[in-house]
This record gives structure tokens, sequence and C-alpha cells, in this order.
DNA sequence: CGCGAGGATATTTTT
DNA sequence: TATCCTCGCG
């Protein structure tokens, strides 16, 4: 009896193949993880190498945490020494390391999108650019696809040559890689791009990568793109003992730069692959799988397989075509209830899926009102929210001062009475001395005409040396609370006492309670927490990597998002030409652009395991206007006798759901926390008492939510806050200020 | 310098 | 529809 024996012939043969380039052609539940962890775990078994000599990458982390999870488990130990992480958490390791060898500061912060459109704005209005030609998401995204696939600035420069509109591009790709450098700032694209420039111009340092990684897998393998697949030829160039798994009917990121070349190529690239096959389907009923293939198979271009299962053939798919998306909604939502209510299912067998951020809205009002507990993933992530970019801004000045972006954010926030034309001058004298703009901040005194915005600036600058020192002597939990304090952002917000302040407060204290939990974490780990991992941590999470399995709520998110994910029920909403496909794919003369939704919608079918619901509208209120949508062409590629139709005609003219139905209060969208939205619960994990009494005194017993249960020791009256001392047993004494930590009397 | 009004703009997906 | 940006006034 081994742990082998559980697996089939194909995945058998694909564990035990170890040397060599090895494609397995894994097909949507096929159990490809498994493959993979058993795979470590015989490589590791037989001796062919050491655990922290293989490296396995993934694309979330959440996929990176469950893969070493399961190694652990098979071979007991040592699965924590194997390197499986994200390709940008990788990159990230490595340049942490070895940056400097090509002109970048060791501390380098991350850029997110949102802090990359803002360089992107100030160039365009620096340099004269015309907005109304060239949109700033173009502008982005050309200077990312190029990146994407190696060309550098000056190779883009010879490229663009003679066309006006790439010369554009190209000048104000100089101009953002110019602010970003200065800023000792890298992006997304960045992280890949410069680990692969690092190896190509330092061999001796890609040698010594080469040789740490005797064994290198890819999951996920159909939405790498050019960067990716270099670098991974670049680490696999000695041993080729390289192993990707993927399925070219689940490439799903093209616009992103994925190139599904990459797996219908590699046989051609690396000489002497091993082919196999993984066409056994574990997830699904023959139903739901049948109806998949059925769709797929209108692709043109796609490596041949047929998906198969022993599975039963389970119910008929449950097709709904309602007349607006409110009753869309209520479809999805009486089924849910009627699930859990006579099925006893756990309202976390369920999952809610759409094209487009935007549909979730609608939903997630009627789930409210019918208080099914929810949570939706993707939309503005927690990480970029207004107050939690503000306090991270905060945190990313004191790591590292010529970050000029973030300094910039917050020299005002909360308002401090430095207006644009101190900031302007400020500015200026940087550029003139060539400093960073802190820099500038630094020597306010010696710039003229400031006036009495001097002295405003003054304040600033020893607000951010003072919590440089305070990052010193304090705990990062500790830090990060006086960091709030010092800014007075909560008390503005507080002084505000309007339920939009209200969240921003609530999710302030989020993420003060996820720099304690990252805290904790890595002190488990036996590594010192340290203040440029947290931003780096926070910088690379996918808002997917917070599903949690052992809570029971309704999942709602794209289909991209549940990619890799099952789920028992699946519902598919919004199954109408225009919305998906897309009215962008339909107007394309790209064919493969229907294709590619194709493929998207063969991930959406093979998410469910028993249960699938098809919804479509007739009618659909898009950005304030009403829109009359044909069904999807994909639901009619699917056989009829696979579907259970109905509401096909008006049996949903339901009084109650009419559009002059009393809507939940309407929530503002900032007011949303990253806390799933829990029914019938009312505690809520944060006291929201506006005025300052406390439930506990000095000596009572009181609970945390990471630390445990301690004692209080003292409570400082603050001018907004308490501060209150507390002994635990688990981690001795700490400060906490009353309103973030959620202290609970016992 | 701060604030409010009004206009333009986006809407496909995101590590 | 919702957000973001600009502009003009106090």
């Amino acid at each position: 009896m081994s742990i082998y024996d559980t697996l089939n012939t194909e995945q058998k043969e694909a564990t035990f193949h170890t040397e060599g380039p090895l494609l397995l052609l894994a097909g949507a539940g096929s159990g490809k993880t498994r493959v993979l962890t058993h795979r470590i775990a015989y490589i590791i078994e037989k001796g062919l190498c050491r655990p922290w000599e293989i490296m396995a990458i993934t694309f979330t982390n959440k996929a990176a945490k469950e893969m070493r999870e399961r190694v652990d488990k098979l071979i007991g130990h040592g699965g924590q020494d194997v390197w499986v992480s994200t390709f940008h958490s990788s990159c990230v390791k490595i340049l942490r390391r070895h940056i400097d060898l090509i002109g970048y500061d060791k501390s380098f912060t991350i850029y997110d999108t949102d802090d990359a459109k803002r360089i992107i704005r100030d160039g365009m209005k620096k340099q004269n650019i015309d907005p109304k030609y060239y949109k700033e998401a173009q502008i982005l995204s050309a200077i990312s696809s190029a990146k994407n696939e190696l060309i550098g600035q000056d190779a883009y420069k010879q490229m663009a040559a003679g066309d006006m509109r790439k010369e554009i591009y190209s000048r104000m790709y100089d101009f953002y890689q110019d602010r970003l450098k200065k800023n000792n700032a890298l992006d997304f694209d960045d992280l890949l791009f410069y680990t692969v420039e690092l190896f190509r111009l330092r061999p001796d340092v890609l040698e010594q990568y080469q040789e740490k990684f005797k064994y290198v897998m890819v999951d996920e393998y159909q939405d790498t793109n050019g960067v990716q697949f270099k670098l991974v030829s670049q680490l696999a160039g000695k041993y080729k003992n390289l192993c990707v798994v993927g399925d070219d009917d689940q490439s799903i990121y093209k616009f992103r730069g994925a190139d599904i070349k990459n797996i219908l190529d590699f046989e051609k690239v690396f000489s002497g692959t091993k082919v196999i096959k993984l066409e056994q389907n574990y997830r699904s009923t023959k139903t739901i799988l049948e109806a998949a293939n059925q769709v797929i198979k209108n692709n043109s271009r796609r490596k041949v397989k047929r998906l198969w299962t022993d599975n039963d053939n389970g119910h008929q798919i449950k097709f709904h075509h309602t007349n607006n998306e409110k009753e869309e909604a209520q479809v999805v939502a009486d089924k849910i209830i009627s699930n859990v209510n006579t099925f006893k299912k756990p309202y976390s067998n369920h999952a809610i899926l759409y094209r487009t951020n935007a549909q979730s809205r609608v939903l997630e009002e009627r789930l409210m009102m019918e208080d099914v507990p929810y949570k939706i993933f993707g939309g503005t992530s927690f990480y970029q929210r207004r107050e939690v970019k503000d306090i991270l801004a905060y945190l990313r000045v004191v790591n590292n001062s010529i970050d000029d972006l973030s300094v910039k954010r917050i020299i005002n926030v909360p308002r401090r009475g430095i207006g644009n034309t101190t900031i302007e001058k400020l500015d200026a004298y940087a550029t003139e001395y060539g400093m960073s703009f802190f820099d500038a901040v630094k020597q306010v005194e010696d710039i003229p005409g400031l006036a009495r915005a001097a002295a405003k600036v003054g304040d600033f600058k020893n607000i951010i040396f003072s919590m440089k020192a305070d990052l010193e002597t304090l705990s990062l939990m500790e830090f990060m609370e006086s960091v709030i304090r010092k800014t007075g952002y909560m008390t503005d917000l507080r002084k505000e006492g309007t339920d939009e302040a209200e969240g921003r407060i609530e999710n302030i204290g989020e993420l003060v309670s996820k720099i304690a939990e990252f805290e904790v974490r890595k002190k488990e780990e036996g590594e010192v927490p340290t203040l440029s991992d947290f931003l780096e941590d926070v910088a690379l999470v996918a808002q997917i990597d917070a599903l949690d399995e052992n809570a029971d709520y309704v999942a709602l998110m794209t289909l991209h998002s549940a990619k890799g994910l099952e789920f028992p029920t699946v519902f598919l909403t919004g199954m109408e030409d225009g919305l998906f496909p897309s009215y962008m794919s339909i107007q394309s003369e790209d064919e493969t652009e229907i294709e590619e939704e194709r493929r998207l919608c063969y991930v959406g079918i093979t998410r469910a395991e028993e249960e699938l619901i098809i919804c479509a509208s007739k009618s659909r209120m898009l950005r304030g206007q009403t829109q009359y949508n044909a069904l999807s062409r994909y639901v009619k590629e699917i056989p009829d006798d696979l579907l259970d139709q109905q509401g096909v005609s008006d049996i949903f003219s339901r009084s109650n759901i009419s559009n002059t139905s009393v809507l939940p209060k309407k929530r503002d969208k900032t007011f949303f926390t990253t806390a799933p939205y829990q029914a019938k619960q009312a505690a809520k994990p944060l006291p929201k008492n506006k005025s300052i009494t406390l439930e506990y005194k000095e000596g009572d017993l009181v609970k945390h939510s990471k630390f445990g249960v301690g004692q209080v020791v003292t409570i400082e009256p603050g001018g907004a806050d308490h501060q209150v001392t507390v002994n635990f047993p688990s981690v001795g004494k700490k400060k906490l200020m009353a309103m973030l930590s959620g202290l609970k009397k016992m």
C-alpha cells in the first residue's frame, strides 16, 4: 500500500516521469494538483533531490498554500522546504537579493495598477498629451504588453519609429520607467521583467538558481505570458526537468498577455517532451461535463481531448430566463434558500458567477434582503480602498521615503492645510536640486516663498520622523496603531459620524488585524516580521486568496476569479449576448475573442460538481440604461435534453419583485468591508460606539481575536481613543487602541 | 486652501 | 449609474 495507489494510470505515469520536459494536459477536474503534489512527494521520497531544490509555481497565493499543505501531508515532513510560490512572489524573493546588480535598491516598493495610473496621468499632463486621443488605460496596457513580451524601452522606441501613436507610447514608457526608478518602485510586470533581465545580464546568478532548482513545475501553464515563459525556460535551462500542467481550454487571460502558444507549442520548444493527457474528470456529473464538452467543441484551435467521467448522470441543468436582473437575483436567492432549508446544504456549497463585477450589485442586494450570508470576491478590493491605501502609503513612506508618489498622496491626508501650490513649490525645489520630494520636505526651511505652509510641512516631516523612530522600538502592530494615531485619521473619521466613515473605520481596524495576523504568522514560521515584508505581502495578494473554505457563506465572483475552484452548486448568471460574450468581443474582428470567452464559459460550467443553474435576463439595467439582450450563444450550444427549462415563459411575474419593490438600505460602496456579510449575526467584530465608554475596566479579563484572553493592566484615556494595556499570557503585555482592538469583556 | 457643483467618462476580465 | 476630475467661488 503506498500513497500512489489511488492514482489512475495516467496520473501515475505523470508522477513517476520525473526527468526531462513533461507536458501535462489536464482537463478540468482531472486531479492535476493531486499529480503535482504526488510528483513532488515522489521526487523527495526517491531522493532525487532535496525538498528545497524543487520549485513549484502557481498563480495565486491560495493555490501555493494549498499545494504546500498537501505536499506536507503526503510526505509527513519537509514539505515546508519546497519552494512553492507565485510567479510574482518568487521574483520578489530573487530581486530582493540581487536587484542591486542591475542598478536598483533592494528595498524597492511595489506599485499596483492604481499607482501606475497616477504616474501615467501625471506624465500625460507634463508632456501635453491630449487625453482625448490617448487614454491612460491604453498607454498603460501598451507598456504592460511590451514588458510581457520582453520589449525594453530602447527596443520599443525602435519599433515605434514612424508610428505617431507608438512614438507617444514610447515616450510615456520612458517617462514611466524613469519615474518608477526615481521612486525606487517596481510594478507587477517589472518584477518578472527585471528578474529575466537579471538572469540575462548575470549568468553567474542564473547559474546559481539553475543549480538550486533541480526540478521546476508550473501550474496553470496555459495562462503564462512571454516573460513567464522566458523565466521558466531560464530556470530549467540546465537540468531541463520542467513539468508544466495546463489546459488550453481554460486559457482566459489573453488580455493580460497570456499566450496560448506557450502550451500549444511547448513540444516544439522543448525537444524530447513527454506529453501525458489527463482526461478523466472526478469533479462533475455526466450531464455537466457533457454540457461543457458541447460548448467547448465549438472552438477551433485546441488540442484534441475529450473529458469523460465515471460519476452519475446527475440532474439536468436548470435554466431560467427572467424578465429583468432583479428577478434573476430572486431566482438565485430562492434556490439557495431552498437548498439550505429543504436539503440542509451549507451556504458555502454555492457560488454565483458572473462576467463583470458590476453585476454583483443586484445579486448582493437580494441576498442581503433575504438574510443570506455571502462574500464578494474581487471588485474594489480591500487594499484598493482609499482609507487603506492612505494608511499603507504612510507605511510605505516610512519604509522607503524616496517613494514620491506615496509622499504626495499623504502629505495632505488627513487635511493639514498643505495645498497644491505648496506641493508644486516643493516639487520644483526637488527637481532643481535633483533630490527626492521627501528630501525637499526635510529642507522646508530653506525653501523660499512658502509662508505659513512651511510650518505645516514641518509638522508633516516631524510626523514621519517620529514614525520612523517608532518602527525601531515597537512591534509591527503597535507601530501600525501609532501610525494611525499620529495621523489623526481615525479622529477625523469619527467626527464625520456618517455610515460611510463608520465603514472606513472598520476597514482600518481590519488592516490592523491584518498586520497582527502577519506578525503572528511570521513568528510561527520562525521569521522576524518586518515592515517591508508586510508591504510586499499586501502588494501581492489576490482577492481570491481570501476565500475561506471553513466559513459558511455564498461566494460571489467573476468567472475569471473562479478558475481553479469548485462548488457543489454553481449559478452562471447574466448569460446574454452582449454581456457574455461581451459586446466588445462580438464587435471585434478578431474571432479568437469569442473563443476566449467560450473558454471562460467552459471554466464556469466545469466549476460545478452536482448542480448547475444557468440564468439569463431579457432586460437588464446597465449604466443607467435598460438593455434588451438575446440569450447567450453559449447557452444555445448546450443540447436541449441536458436543460431543464424554467421561466422561459412568464412564470416569474411575482409582484414583490417588480421594480417598485423596496430595496434594502443603500449601502455606499466605500461602506463595504471585506468581512463577509453575516446575516442574523448581530455581533460585528469591532465595537462601534462613538462615545468612549468601555465595557471593561482595569483588572478585567478581556478577549482579543489574535492574542486570546488577557488581563487589562491600565486604561489611559487619549483624545480620540483610550489606550489599553493588556497582559496576554500568550504574547505578554500589549498596548492597544480600544476602538481598534476589538477587545471583549469575558 | 477648501469645498461644492457640474461635467466628462467609463464599463471586461486582474497577478 | 457612479466615480473622478476640474473649475470657480468664498
